[in-house]
DNA sequence: TGAACGATTGAACAACCGTTCAACTATTGA
DNA sequence: TCAATAGTTGAACGGTTGTTCAATCGTTCA
């Protein structure tokens, strides 16, 4: 019920990003989601917090191609970080990054 | 309230995305919102089902331009389509639509 | 029938993007 | 101090992708 209110409350406001200057911004963020490295690191760091380093071992990547991913993400706001010795911690920056994956896995799941 | 509730039932299914080929499906479905051009014919047919014809003139585009694109979201099964006489009417398939664009309308707004 | 219109398709091109590699900085601890 | 580790950066390579162009198909209506 409030759900549908909620929709419908920001009806307008989807329909004016119909206009080309904030159809450029979203699709800048759903870029930042279309890739699988970057959703798994995401992903990664909604179950907790880690560093770089943790993170290209549990993704069986290199430092140096996690790092360019964080550096992006950092840029779009998605994640956050603070130096901690020569670790750089890594955190979600926000609940948005849950209330995007959320639906979208629902409609994979249902393909 | 039951907001929080929903999201905590989904934090394991949401965790088990992480896990490779989830995570390649997923950034299959945020690839179809990564392209301004596709999110605005998304919002377009939000606002009201429509030909590919008319879709090419309030976008400016070429049909065949347009009809590349249509032909990507109806893979994705965001959109489907009926045939009337020369037309095809193109609809949003469902709502996971809105639900993906809202929260990610509300984080860019934020920035 | 034939012109006009909507739509689709495949090839080709340019632009974009993710990873790798090599070089570099900074911090830790032996 | 020096080796080891964490992290960043820029250039380069190869793969992907969005648009254009030309050709084609189907439907309408004069």
């Amino acid at each position: 019920m409030s759900e549908s209110k909620h929709r419908h409350a920001h009806r307008d406001s989807i329909c004016q990003a119909a206009e080309t200057d904030e159809a450029e911004a979203l699709s800048a963020i759903f870029k930042l989601f279309a890739d699988k490295t970057r959703l798994r690191i995401l992903l990664a760091l909604y179950q907790s917090p880690q560093c770089g380093c943790d993170l290209a071992k549990a993704l069986g990547m290199t430092k140096s191609a996690v790092s360019h991913q964080l550096a992006l993400l950092k840029r779009g706001h998605l994640v956050t970080y603070k130096k901690e010795g020569k670790h750089a911690i890594y955190r979600l920056s926000d609940e948005h990054v849950f209330q995007m994956i959320a639906p979208a896995l629902t409609h994979v799941r249902e393909c």
